[in-house]
DNA sequence: AGAATTTCCTTAGCATTGCTAAGGACTGTG
DNA sequence: CACAGTCCTTAGCAATGCTAAGGAAATTCT
Protein backbone atom coordinates (compact mmCIF):
# COMPACT_ATOMS: atom_id res chain seq x y z
CA UNK A 1 0.00 0.00 0.00
CA UNK A 2 1.20 3.43 -0.79
CA UNK A 3 0.50 6.86 -1.97
CA UNK A 4 -1.11 6.29 -5.00
CA UNK A 5 -3.00 3.71 -4.37
CA UNK A 6 -4.56 4.74 -1.29
CA UNK A 7 -5.43 8.21 -3.28
CA UNK A 8 -6.60 6.22 -5.67
CA UNK A 9 -9.09 4.56 -2.96
CA UNK A 10 -10.10 8.09 -1.94
CA UNK A 11 -11.48 8.64 -5.04
CA UNK A 12 -13.66 6.00 -5.42
CA UNK A 13 -14.73 6.96 -2.05
CA UNK A 14 -15.60 10.33 -3.35
CA UNK A 15 -18.04 9.43 -5.54
CA UNK A 16 -19.76 7.95 -2.30
CA UNK A 17 -19.34 10.38 -0.07
CA UNK A 18 -18.83 14.26 -1.71
CA UNK A 19 -15.99 15.55 -0.13
CA UNK A 20 -18.20 16.81 3.16
CA UNK A 21 -18.51 13.09 3.86
CA UNK A 22 -14.72 11.96 3.02
CA UNK A 23 -13.15 11.38 6.11
CA UNK A 24 -9.68 9.34 6.75
CA UNK A 25 -11.48 6.96 9.02
CA UNK A 26 -13.90 5.96 5.94
CA UNK A 27 -11.11 5.69 4.05
CA UNK A 28 -9.11 3.64 6.17
CA UNK A 29 -11.75 1.10 6.74
CA UNK A 30 -12.30 1.19 2.96
CA UNK A 31 -8.96 -0.18 2.65
CA UNK A 32 -9.25 -2.47 5.76
CA UNK A 33 -7.24 -0.75 8.03
CA UNK A 34 -7.13 1.87 10.68
CA UNK A 35 -7.27 5.21 10.31
CA UNK A 36 -3.81 6.26 11.71
CA UNK A 37 -2.37 4.17 9.57
CA UNK A 38 -2.84 6.37 6.54
CA UNK A 39 -0.39 9.27 8.68
CA UNK A 40 2.29 7.15 8.13
CA UNK A 41 1.89 7.83 4.73
CA UNK A 42 0.75 11.07 4.26
CA UNK A 43 1.38 13.81 7.15
CA UNK A 44 -2.12 15.13 6.97
CA UNK A 45 -5.55 15.15 5.77
CA UNK A 46 -5.12 17.96 3.26
CA UNK A 47 -1.70 16.20 2.09
CA UNK A 48 -4.17 13.10 1.42
CA UNK A 49 -6.73 15.49 -1.05
CA UNK A 50 -3.40 16.73 -3.17
CA UNK A 51 -2.77 13.43 -3.87
CA UNK A 52 -5.89 12.84 -5.04
CA UNK A 53 -6.10 15.67 -7.08
CA UNK A 54 -2.95 15.04 -8.28
CA UNK A 55 -3.81 11.71 -9.12
CA UNK A 56 -7.38 12.78 -10.90
CA UNK A 57 -5.10 15.51 -12.98
CA UNK A 58 -2.92 12.60 -14.26
CA UNK A 59 -5.99 11.30 -15.62
CA UNK A 60 -6.02 13.69 -18.63
CA UNK A 61 -4.38 13.35 -21.67
CA UNK A 62 -1.61 16.20 -21.92
CA UNK A 63 -1.12 16.27 -25.72
CA UNK A 64 0.44 18.47 -27.48
CA UNK A 65 -1.28 20.20 -30.57
CA UNK A 66 -0.95 17.36 -33.53
CA UNK A 67 0.28 18.09 -36.71
CA UNK A 68 -2.74 19.01 -39.08
CA UNK A 69 -4.48 20.56 -35.76
CA UNK A 70 -5.15 24.52 -35.11
CA UNK A 71 -4.38 25.84 -31.74
CA UNK A 72 -8.13 26.60 -31.72
CA UNK A 73 -9.27 22.90 -31.55
CA UNK A 74 -6.74 21.69 -29.60
CA UNK A 75 -7.17 24.41 -27.39
CA UNK A 76 -10.88 23.18 -27.48
CA UNK A 77 -10.00 19.86 -27.09
CA UNK A 78 -7.86 20.46 -23.78
CA UNK A 79 -10.98 22.30 -22.28
CA UNK A 80 -13.46 19.79 -22.91
CA UNK A 81 -11.01 17.37 -21.84
CA UNK A 82 -10.76 18.86 -18.17
CA UNK A 83 -14.15 19.22 -18.32
CA UNK A 84 -14.99 15.98 -18.36
CA UNK A 85 -12.00 15.17 -15.90
CA UNK A 86 -13.70 17.59 -13.39
CA UNK A 87 -16.82 15.77 -13.79
CA UNK A 88 -15.77 12.63 -13.37
CA UNK A 89 -15.55 12.40 -9.69
CA UNK A 90 -18.26 13.96 -7.48
CA UNK A 91 -16.89 17.39 -6.22
CA UNK A 92 -13.82 16.90 -8.58
CA UNK A 93 -13.33 20.90 -9.21
CA UNK A 94 -13.68 21.79 -5.33
CA UNK A 95 -10.89 19.10 -4.91
CA UNK A 96 -8.84 20.25 -7.28
CA UNK A 97 -9.64 24.19 -7.05
CA UNK A 98 -8.87 23.22 -3.33
CA UNK A 99 -5.50 21.66 -3.84
CA UNK A 100 -1.90 22.91 -4.40
CA UNK A 101 -0.74 21.44 -7.87
CA UNK A 102 2.83 19.27 -8.76
CA UNK A 103 5.58 20.10 -10.18
CA UNK A 104 4.55 17.74 -12.77
CA UNK A 105 1.78 20.09 -14.08
CA UNK A 106 4.07 22.57 -13.97
CA UNK A 107 6.96 21.29 -16.32
CA UNK A 108 4.22 20.55 -18.59
CA UNK A 109 2.14 23.87 -18.82
CA UNK A 110 5.93 24.81 -19.63
CA UNK A 111 6.15 22.27 -22.97
CA UNK A 112 2.60 23.43 -23.39
CA UNK A 113 3.57 27.28 -24.04
CA UNK A 114 6.75 26.30 -26.21
CA UNK A 115 4.24 24.57 -28.08
CA UNK A 116 1.94 27.71 -28.39
CA UNK A 117 4.61 29.88 -29.36
CA UNK A 118 5.33 27.79 -32.17
CA UNK A 119 2.22 28.16 -33.32
CA UNK A 120 2.05 32.43 -33.28
CA UNK A 121 1.77 33.16 -29.68
CA UNK A 122 3.81 35.14 -27.65
CA UNK A 123 4.51 33.46 -24.34
CA UNK A 124 2.32 36.13 -22.48
CA UNK A 125 -0.35 35.61 -24.76
CA UNK A 126 0.11 31.93 -24.86
CA UNK A 127 0.16 31.62 -20.73
CA UNK A 128 -2.86 34.14 -20.51
CA UNK A 129 -4.88 32.30 -23.16
CA UNK A 130 -4.00 28.89 -20.84
CA UNK A 131 -5.00 30.36 -17.53
CA UNK A 132 -8.31 32.18 -18.72
CA UNK A 133 -9.54 28.86 -20.28
CA UNK A 134 -8.27 27.37 -17.02
CA UNK A 135 -10.38 29.89 -14.89
CA UNK A 136 -13.34 29.47 -16.81
CA UNK A 137 -13.40 25.74 -17.36
CA UNK A 138 -12.51 25.53 -13.01
CA UNK A 139 -15.09 28.11 -12.61
CA UNK A 140 -18.07 26.48 -14.88
CA UNK A 141 -17.59 22.88 -13.62
CA UNK A 142 -17.84 23.99 -9.81
CA UNK A 143 -20.94 25.90 -10.24
CA UNK A 144 -22.16 23.05 -12.58
CA UNK A 145 -21.38 20.60 -9.24
CA UNK A 146 -22.64 23.05 -6.87
CA UNK A 147 -26.30 22.63 -8.89
CA UNK A 148 -26.05 19.52 -8.70
CA UNK A 149 -25.55 18.93 -4.95
CA UNK A 150 -27.80 21.63 -3.88
CA UNK A 151 -30.61 19.25 -5.40
CA UNK A 152 -29.36 16.04 -4.27
CA UNK A 153 -29.28 17.52 -0.58
CA UNK A 154 -31.93 19.32 -0.12
CA UNK A 155 -34.40 16.82 -1.85
CA UNK A 156 -35.38 19.51 -3.56
CA UNK A 157 -37.45 18.18 -7.01
CA UNK A 158 -34.69 19.30 -9.96
CA UNK A 159 -36.03 21.13 -12.74
CA UNK A 160 -36.35 18.39 -15.26
CA UNK A 161 -38.21 16.34 -12.80
CA UNK A 162 -40.58 18.57 -13.00
CA UNK A 163 -43.89 18.88 -14.97
CA UNK A 164 -44.42 21.35 -17.42
CA UNK A 165 -46.15 23.31 -15.34
CA UNK A 166 -44.36 23.75 -12.46
CA UNK A 167 -41.00 24.63 -14.85
CA UNK A 168 -43.61 27.29 -16.44
CA UNK A 169 -44.53 28.87 -13.15
CA UNK A 170 -40.59 28.96 -12.35
CA UNK A 171 -40.08 30.37 -15.46
CA UNK A 172 -42.50 33.12 -15.72
CA UNK A 173 -41.89 34.69 -12.49
CA UNK A 174 -38.71 35.86 -14.13
CA UNK A 175 -39.02 36.46 -17.63
CA UNK A 176 -36.56 37.39 -19.42
CA UNK A 177 -34.47 35.03 -17.65
CA UNK A 178 -37.21 32.76 -18.15
CA UNK A 179 -37.17 33.52 -22.02
CA UNK A 180 -33.40 32.60 -21.78
CA UNK A 181 -34.00 29.39 -20.35
CA UNK A 182 -36.58 28.34 -22.50
CA UNK A 183 -34.59 28.70 -25.96
CA UNK A 184 -31.03 27.96 -24.65
CA UNK A 185 -31.62 25.29 -22.02
CA UNK A 186 -29.95 24.83 -18.65
CA UNK A 187 -27.23 27.57 -17.93
CA UNK A 188 -25.07 25.32 -16.38
CA UNK A 189 -25.56 22.29 -18.89
CA UNK A 190 -23.24 21.19 -21.85
CA UNK A 191 -24.46 23.68 -24.31
CA UNK A 192 -24.24 26.51 -22.45
CA UNK A 193 -20.56 25.23 -21.74
CA UNK A 194 -19.45 24.81 -25.40
CA UNK A 195 -20.66 28.25 -26.32
CA UNK A 196 -18.66 29.98 -23.28
CA UNK A 197 -15.66 28.07 -24.78
CA UNK A 198 -16.54 29.40 -27.79
CA UNK A 199 -16.30 32.68 -26.95
CA UNK A 200 -13.58 32.71 -25.38
CA UNK A 201 -11.08 30.73 -28.00
CA UNK A 202 -13.20 33.58 -30.37
CA UNK A 203 -11.80 36.03 -27.95
CA UNK A 204 -8.09 34.27 -27.74
CA UNK A 205 -8.24 34.76 -31.50
CA UNK A 206 -9.04 38.24 -32.31
CA UNK A 207 -6.16 39.03 -29.60
CA UNK A 208 -3.81 37.58 -31.94
CA UNK A 209 -4.36 39.84 -34.81
CA UNK A 210 -6.14 38.98 -38.53
CA UNK B 1 -29.11 40.19 17.18
CA UNK B 2 -30.80 38.74 13.59
CA UNK B 3 -29.50 36.65 10.62
CA UNK B 4 -28.02 39.85 9.16
CA UNK B 5 -25.83 40.80 12.09
CA UNK B 6 -24.60 37.21 13.07
CA UNK B 7 -24.16 37.19 9.25
CA UNK B 8 -22.05 39.75 9.21
CA UNK B 9 -19.73 38.89 12.63
CA UNK B 10 -19.39 36.32 10.61
CA UNK B 11 -17.90 38.10 7.67
CA UNK B 12 -15.24 39.54 9.90
CA UNK B 13 -14.08 36.81 11.58
CA UNK B 14 -13.94 34.96 8.31
CA UNK B 15 -10.95 37.67 7.43
CA UNK B 16 -9.33 36.50 10.70
CA UNK B 17 -9.40 32.63 10.77
CA UNK B 18 -9.91 31.58 7.01
CA UNK B 19 -12.83 29.59 5.68
CA UNK B 20 -11.75 26.27 7.56
CA UNK B 21 -11.01 28.12 10.93
CA UNK B 22 -14.60 29.45 11.13
CA UNK B 23 -16.64 27.96 13.42
CA UNK B 24 -19.98 28.30 15.30
CA UNK B 25 -18.20 28.35 18.96
CA UNK B 26 -15.53 31.05 17.69
CA UNK B 27 -18.47 33.03 16.17
CA UNK B 28 -20.83 32.91 18.47
CA UNK B 29 -18.12 34.31 21.67
CA UNK B 30 -16.87 36.77 19.14
CA UNK B 31 -20.50 37.94 19.53
CA UNK B 32 -20.75 37.42 23.46
CA UNK B 33 -22.74 34.30 23.46
CA UNK B 34 -22.66 30.52 23.53
CA UNK B 35 -22.65 28.81 20.86
CA UNK B 36 -26.22 26.85 20.42
CA UNK B 37 -27.73 30.22 20.79
CA UNK B 38 -26.62 30.75 16.87
CA UNK B 39 -28.84 27.52 16.44
CA UNK B 40 -31.99 29.21 17.41
CA UNK B 41 -31.49 31.73 14.15
CA UNK B 42 -29.86 29.33 11.51
CA UNK B 43 -30.88 25.72 11.75
CA UNK B 44 -27.10 24.62 10.13
CA UNK B 45 -23.98 26.13 9.71
CA UNK B 46 -24.04 25.42 6.07
CA UNK B 47 -27.24 27.83 5.81
CA UNK B 48 -25.32 30.32 7.96
CA UNK B 49 -22.56 30.32 5.41
CA UNK B 50 -25.17 30.87 2.88
CA UNK B 51 -26.76 33.94 4.66
CA UNK B 52 -22.86 34.91 5.03
CA UNK B 53 -22.34 34.79 1.42
CA UNK B 54 -25.27 36.53 0.54
CA UNK B 55 -24.84 39.22 2.62
CA UNK B 56 -21.57 39.05 0.56
CA UNK B 57 -23.04 39.53 -2.59
CA UNK B 58 -24.98 42.16 -1.44
CA UNK B 59 -22.20 44.40 -1.34
CA UNK B 60 -21.59 44.72 -4.90
CA UNK B 61 -23.57 47.54 -6.57
CA UNK B 62 -26.11 45.96 -9.07
CA UNK B 63 -26.15 48.75 -11.61
CA UNK B 64 -27.75 48.59 -15.10
CA UNK B 65 -25.73 50.08 -17.94
CA UNK B 66 -26.03 53.72 -18.16
CA UNK B 67 -27.56 55.93 -20.84
CA UNK B 68 -24.39 56.53 -22.31
CA UNK B 69 -22.50 53.49 -21.72
CA UNK B 70 -21.98 50.73 -24.47
CA UNK B 71 -22.77 46.84 -23.16
CA UNK B 72 -19.38 45.77 -23.01
CA UNK B 73 -18.05 48.81 -20.86
CA UNK B 74 -20.60 47.65 -18.73
CA UNK B 75 -20.01 44.22 -18.59
CA UNK B 76 -16.19 44.77 -17.69
CA UNK B 77 -17.32 47.03 -14.73
CA UNK B 78 -19.71 44.61 -13.41
CA UNK B 79 -16.76 41.45 -13.66
CA UNK B 80 -14.33 43.83 -12.08
CA UNK B 81 -16.56 45.10 -9.11
CA UNK B 82 -17.74 41.30 -8.24
CA UNK B 83 -13.85 40.45 -8.13
CA UNK B 84 -12.99 43.32 -5.97
CA UNK B 85 -16.74 42.01 -3.90
CA UNK B 86 -14.64 38.46 -3.76
CA UNK B 87 -11.41 39.58 -2.99
CA UNK B 88 -12.55 41.90 -0.32
CA UNK B 89 -12.84 39.15 1.97
CA UNK B 90 -10.60 36.23 2.82
CA UNK B 91 -12.03 33.12 0.73
CA UNK B 92 -14.50 35.19 -0.56
CA UNK B 93 -14.70 32.93 -3.60
CA UNK B 94 -14.57 29.61 -1.81
CA UNK B 95 -17.56 31.04 0.52
CA UNK B 96 -19.92 32.53 -2.48
CA UNK B 97 -18.64 29.29 -4.91
CA UNK B 98 -20.06 26.44 -2.09
CA UNK B 99 -23.30 28.12 -1.63
CA UNK B 100 -26.79 28.73 -2.86
CA UNK B 101 -27.85 31.60 -4.83
CA UNK B 102 -30.70 33.88 -3.39
CA UNK B 103 -34.13 34.50 -5.23
CA UNK B 104 -32.93 38.04 -4.76
CA UNK B 105 -30.28 37.45 -7.23
CA UNK B 106 -32.54 35.61 -10.03
CA UNK B 107 -34.69 38.49 -9.76
CA UNK B 108 -31.65 40.85 -10.51
CA UNK B 109 -30.45 38.17 -13.14
CA UNK B 110 -33.69 39.03 -14.84
CA UNK B 111 -33.64 42.57 -14.99
CA UNK B 112 -30.06 42.61 -16.01
CA UNK B 113 -30.92 40.46 -19.37
CA UNK B 114 -33.98 42.34 -19.74
CA UNK B 115 -31.73 45.30 -19.89
CA UNK B 116 -29.51 43.54 -22.49
CA UNK B 117 -32.23 42.90 -24.72
CA UNK B 118 -32.54 46.52 -25.09
CA UNK B 119 -29.01 46.62 -26.10
CA UNK B 120 -29.04 44.29 -28.71
CA UNK B 121 -28.98 40.79 -27.06
CA UNK B 122 -31.08 38.00 -27.40
CA UNK B 123 -32.04 36.32 -24.66
CA UNK B 124 -30.23 33.55 -24.52
CA UNK B 125 -27.07 35.56 -25.98
CA UNK B 126 -27.35 37.82 -22.54
CA UNK B 127 -27.80 34.64 -20.27
CA UNK B 128 -25.03 33.11 -21.71
CA UNK B 129 -22.59 36.48 -21.39
CA UNK B 130 -23.11 36.71 -18.26
CA UNK B 131 -22.41 32.99 -17.15
CA UNK B 132 -19.60 33.00 -18.69
CA UNK B 133 -17.68 36.25 -17.76
CA UNK B 134 -19.40 34.67 -14.17
CA UNK B 135 -17.43 31.29 -14.34
CA UNK B 136 -14.50 33.09 -15.35
CA UNK B 137 -14.49 35.81 -12.09
CA UNK B 138 -15.29 32.99 -10.15
CA UNK B 139 -12.72 30.77 -11.13
CA UNK B 140 -10.18 33.66 -11.40
CA UNK B 141 -10.82 34.56 -7.91
CA UNK B 142 -10.62 31.25 -6.36
CA UNK B 143 -7.25 30.00 -7.66
CA UNK B 144 -5.92 34.00 -6.75
CA UNK B 145 -7.07 33.29 -3.20
CA UNK B 146 -5.70 29.59 -2.37
CA UNK B 147 -2.50 31.06 -3.99
CA UNK B 148 -2.60 33.36 -1.41
CA UNK B 149 -3.37 30.61 1.24
CA UNK B 150 -1.11 28.39 0.22
CA UNK B 151 1.84 30.59 0.48
CA UNK B 152 0.39 31.70 3.57
CA UNK B 153 0.09 28.47 5.81
CA UNK B 154 3.09 26.41 3.99
CA UNK B 155 5.46 29.67 5.21
CA UNK B 156 6.90 28.97 2.18
CA UNK B 157 7.92 32.25 0.45
CA UNK B 158 5.78 34.14 -2.01
CA UNK B 159 8.08 34.96 -5.21
CA UNK B 160 7.60 38.42 -4.53
CA UNK B 161 9.37 38.44 -1.05
CA UNK B 162 13.14 36.14 -2.74
CA UNK B 163 15.92 37.58 -4.12
CA UNK B 164 16.21 38.33 -7.78
CA UNK B 165 18.36 35.14 -7.43
CA UNK B 166 16.15 32.93 -6.23
CA UNK B 167 13.56 33.84 -8.65
CA UNK B 168 15.45 33.81 -11.21
CA UNK B 169 16.68 30.11 -10.62
CA UNK B 170 12.87 28.82 -10.25
CA UNK B 171 11.65 30.47 -13.74
CA UNK B 172 15.07 29.14 -15.13
CA UNK B 173 13.83 25.13 -14.67
CA UNK B 174 10.69 25.60 -16.93
CA UNK B 175 12.18 28.10 -19.99
CA UNK B 176 8.58 29.09 -21.68
CA UNK B 177 7.05 29.53 -18.43
CA UNK B 178 9.83 31.42 -16.98
CA UNK B 179 9.64 33.90 -20.07
CA UNK B 180 5.72 34.71 -19.81
CA UNK B 181 6.12 35.44 -16.20
CA UNK B 182 8.92 38.07 -16.50
CA UNK B 183 7.34 39.37 -19.24
CA UNK B 184 3.50 39.27 -18.37
CA UNK B 185 3.45 39.15 -14.36
CA UNK B 186 2.25 36.61 -12.06
CA UNK B 187 -0.69 35.17 -13.90
CA UNK B 188 -2.93 35.31 -11.07
CA UNK B 189 -2.21 39.07 -11.02
CA UNK B 190 -4.65 41.56 -11.87
CA UNK B 191 -2.74 41.86 -15.21
CA UNK B 192 -3.73 38.76 -16.09
CA UNK B 193 -7.35 39.26 -14.71
CA UNK B 194 -7.81 42.12 -16.80
CA UNK B 195 -6.82 40.52 -19.89
CA UNK B 196 -8.73 37.60 -19.86
CA UNK B 197 -11.28 39.68 -19.29
CA UNK B 198 -11.04 41.56 -22.54
CA UNK B 199 -10.39 38.58 -24.36
CA UNK B 200 -13.66 37.70 -23.29
CA UNK B 201 -15.83 40.46 -23.78
CA UNK B 202 -14.02 40.65 -27.60
CA UNK B 203 -15.40 37.14 -27.84
CA UNK B 204 -18.77 38.38 -26.83
CA UNK B 205 -18.65 41.21 -28.94
CA UNK B 206 -17.77 38.71 -32.29
CA UNK B 207 -20.57 36.36 -31.52
CA UNK B 208 -22.99 39.36 -31.11
CA UNK B 209 -22.30 40.78 -34.84
CA UNK B 210 -20.70 43.37 -36.67
C1' DA C 1 -54.17 41.55 36.59
C1' DG C 2 -53.00 36.97 35.97
C1' DA C 3 -52.23 33.07 32.86
C1' DA C 4 -50.45 31.34 28.79
C1' DT C 5 -47.51 31.59 24.87
C1' DT C 6 -43.61 32.94 22.33
C1' DT C 7 -38.89 34.47 21.93
C1' DC C 8 -34.17 33.82 22.65
C1' DC C 9 -30.80 32.33 25.31
C1' DT C 10 -28.03 28.78 28.66
C1' DT C 11 -26.07 24.38 30.52
C1' DA C 12 -24.86 19.78 29.53
C1' DG C 13 -23.45 16.51 26.56
C1' DC C 14 -23.28 13.20 22.46
C1' DA C 15 -21.04 11.41 18.21
C1' DT C 16 -17.65 12.39 14.99
C1' DT C 17 -13.56 14.44 13.39
C1' DG C 18 -8.28 15.11 12.50
C1' DC C 19 -4.37 13.83 14.61
C1' DT C 20 -0.66 12.13 18.14
C1' DA C 21 1.77 8.97 21.27
C1' DA C 22 3.42 4.59 22.24
C1' DG C 23 4.30 0.21 21.01
C1' DG C 24 4.24 -4.32 18.40
C1' DA C 25 5.34 -7.39 14.48
C1' DC C 26 7.89 -8.29 10.55
C1' DT C 27 11.87 -7.58 7.33
C1' DG C 28 16.34 -6.91 5.98
C1' DT C 29 21.39 -5.74 7.60
C1' DG C 30 25.69 -5.39 10.49
C1' DC D 1 22.12 -12.52 17.12
C1' DA D 2 21.43 -7.67 17.85
C1' DC D 3 19.84 -3.76 15.46
C1' DA D 4 17.47 -0.60 12.69
C1' DG D 5 13.83 0.46 9.56
C1' DT D 6 9.07 -0.19 7.82
C1' DC D 7 4.26 -0.23 8.46
C1' DC D 8 0.72 -1.18 11.13
C1' DT D 9 -2.26 -1.27 15.87
C1' DT D 10 -4.51 0.33 20.33
C1' DA D 11 -5.72 4.16 23.08
C1' DG D 12 -7.01 8.58 23.49
C1' DC D 13 -7.06 13.87 23.28
C1' DA D 14 -9.01 18.31 21.88
C1' DA D 15 -12.15 20.38 18.85
C1' DT D 16 -16.26 20.36 15.99
C1' DG D 17 -21.38 20.46 14.56
C1' DC D 18 -25.44 19.82 16.62
C1' DT D 19 -29.37 18.34 19.94
C1' DA D 20 -32.05 18.06 24.25
C1' DA D 21 -33.91 20.24 28.06
C1' DG D 22 -34.88 24.07 30.51
C1' DG D 23 -34.98 29.04 32.18
C1' DA D 24 -35.80 34.08 31.98
C1' DA D 25 -38.01 37.78 29.90
C1' DA D 26 -41.23 39.79 26.93
C1' DT D 27 -45.74 39.58 24.57
C1' DT D 28 -50.43 38.24 23.97
C1' DC D 29 -54.79 36.44 25.50
C1' DT D 30 -58.73 36.18 28.72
Amino acid sequence: MNRRTIAAAGLDLLDETGLDGLTVRKLAARLEVKSPALYWHFKSKHELLDEMARLLESEQDREFPGEDETWDAWMTRQARARRRILLSRRDGARLIAGSRGSADVLSHLDATIAALIGLGFTAVQALRALTTINSYVTGFVLEEQADRQRHADTGETPPEDMSPEQQEQLLSATPALGQAIREGGDPGGPAAFEDGLRTIVAGIGQALGP
